[in-house]
RNA sequence: CGCGGGGUGGAGCAGCCUGGUAGCUCGUUGGGCUCAUAACCCAAAGGUCGUCAGUUCAAAUCUGGCCCCCGCAACCA
């Protein structure tokens, strides 16, 4: 029997820099409907990379005085092994800088052209030399660039358009007609009102070719627009492997209107079936609540969160303290507070109290026979799917904690410590307790993994055992010496 | 009148669609326990639900006005 496929994605990465906090979000997100699907016994392909296209690679290479290859690879190293950092388990890194992306964007390229929805035109709009940049009438209102306050030039520029315009009544009717494509609902009417509001201009595909991104085919003096190659990445890597359609595009609001109108308008053209869902996440604000950005300076680096708490604190703060479905504060002293109160006392602690208790009065070998199980943690289980599956992950880590507390509270109310090993039913019921507080312990830690790997395994193999199999039943536990999982945070010193 | 989201005890959020005891997590205070990373468990205090008006027997919840905050606004990754 074949196993259920689930593939997800993240959106490719624009390596013109270090890695940031959104970055961060959008991977351990990602990661964690990949490690949650697989506990469910699905098989995963989980998607990630780098966009390398583009002239302000070339712009930015040269302010760093390296060649654009040269630049772009050190970048793309950057990303990797932040990922690395991260616990990301993705089963592929594909770079648009590979040969088999250029291949496949040739390809549909081709097909669209072919089918006459590319044509070369003129595009006419508002330019800023300093940006190289044009900008709407929305934007500069007054005709003055919104960055550099100088008034913009009106140029012609020729190149490839899709026509776009052209889809515009189709996409509207599949938003409809599939609400499940975007989520959260929100996203979705958000850009179906905007569908709705104004007719849709032909996008503009090309760019004069400064010898650097993925030639027109028969055109070498233009280069494909970033966008329009980039969002071909999902298809050249999952096709190849047999995971298209994608079950999860993961996205940031940000690039919206890319992933829900443009992507499906060039599938649909091309003839390709379509992800099957769009999943928006918020935004990683400051904690000023504005969005995070150097020319602010209120930005967090995640490589700093990281010198000061485990990887797992990060992930759990992002994971639980942000909304899944919109913008959340980035407030590093909550985190800080999380990590000590939540990760440290409620769930660290659990498992320390249990397993130092049972290895001290009973062994280091915990054999599940005869032991009824205190707990039933169906209903448990099924929540969290639910908040999965509808992208909920705050609320299912919420739901999680609602178990660790609850297991707290059980060791608490049996009170096995004022159980005595002299008398036989105090000694069996002492034995019932402390393995209903490892099952606990087990099945919650078994869940957690997928949110936070490294501390579910260490955790999980202190009782002998291993991530990735949830089972609701009694199993023989191995005890081990438990690590302290979130260590106390050091009281800054006064320099 | 560009589109959209939000303003609920100290902090972060749920509830609003389908009006009728304002709920959760953290923090604070008191108690319990002593297995554990001075951790855990129980209890309590704390809110005129942005504002003004309307509908209603009854509004955080419906309607309208106003104020404030935020995201997006298509050639930008």
């Amino acid at each position: 029997m074949s196993k259920t496929k689930f593939s997800i994605t993240t959106a490719i990465d624009y390596p013109n820099g270090a890695p940031h906090m959104g970055h961060a979000y959008e991977k351990i997100v990602t990661d964690s409907y990949a490690r949650w699907h697989r506990l469910n016994g699905h098989e995963v392909y989980f998607l990630t990379g780098t966009d390398e296209n583009g002239q302000n690679l070339v712009k930015s290479a040269e302010t760093a005085g390296l060649p654009t290859r040269e630049f772009v690879d050190r970048n793309v190293e950057l990303f990797r092994s932040f990922c690395s950092k991260l616990n990301i388990s993705y089963d592929e890194f594909i770079r648009t800088s590979e040969p088999r992306h250029h291949e496949a964007t040739h390809k549909i390229w081709k097909i669209l052209e072919a089918k006459g929805d590319i044509y070369f035109g003129e595009y006419e709009g508002l330019y800023c030399g300093n940006c190289e940049a044009y900008y709407t009438e929305l934007q500069a209102p007054d005709g003055k660039c919104p960055a550099h306050y100088k008034p913009l030039d009106k140029l012609v520029e020729k190149g490839f358009f899709l026509k776009t315009g052209q889809y515009q009544k189709w996409i509207i009717e599949y938003l409809k007609a599939n609400p499940g494509f975007v989520n959260p609902e929100l996203s979705r009417k958000e850009i179906l009102s905007r569908l709705e509001s104004e007719p849709m201009r032909d996008l503009s595909i090309t760019r004069p070719s400064k010898g650097w991104g993925i030639p027109v085919p028969g055109k070498p003096e233009y280069v494909i627009y970033t966008w329009f190659d980039a969002l071909i990445n999902y298809y050249t890597a999952s096709e190849s492997k047999g995971y298209w359609p994608n079950d999860t595009h993961v996205i940031g609001r940000d690039i919206l209107w890319f992933h829900a109108v443009i992507w499906p308008i060039m599938l649909h053209a091309a003839g390709i079936p379509l992800p099957k869902q769009i999943y928006v996440h918020g935004m990683v604000l400051a904690a000023d609540g504005r969005k995070m950005s150097k020319s602010l300076g209120n930005g967090v680096d995640p490589m700093d969160v990281l010198a000061k708490v485990p990887i797992d604190s990060l992930r759990y703060y992002i994971l639980r303290a942000i909304p899944s479905n919109s913008n959340g504060a980035f407030v590093l002293e909550d985190l800080l507070k999380r990590h000590q109160s939540e990760l440290g006392n409620d769930y660290g602690n659990l498992l320390m109290r249990v397993v130092k208790l049972a290895r001290k009065r009973i062994g280091d070998s915990i054999p599940s026979e005869g032991m009824p199980l205190a707990f039933d943690f169906s209903s448990f289980i099924a929540e969290m799917n639910e908040h999965m599956e509808k992208r909920e992950h705050h609320r299912a880590l919420d739901r999680l904690w609602s178990e660790v507390n609850r297991v707290n509270g059980y060791i608490n109310d049996q009170a096995p410590w004022g159980l005595k090993d002299d008398q036989p039913e105090g000694r069996k019921k002492f034995i019932e307790v402390i393995y209903n507080g490892l099952y606990g312990i087990d099945v919650v830690s078994q869940v957690l993994a997928t949110f936070l790997p490294e501390t579910g395994s260490k955790a999980l193999a202190s009782l002998g055992m291993k991530p990735g199999i949830l089972e609701l039943k009694a199993r023989n536990y191995i005890l081990a010496d438990p690590p302290v999982l979130f260590p106390r945070l050091e009281p800054a010193k006064p320099a």
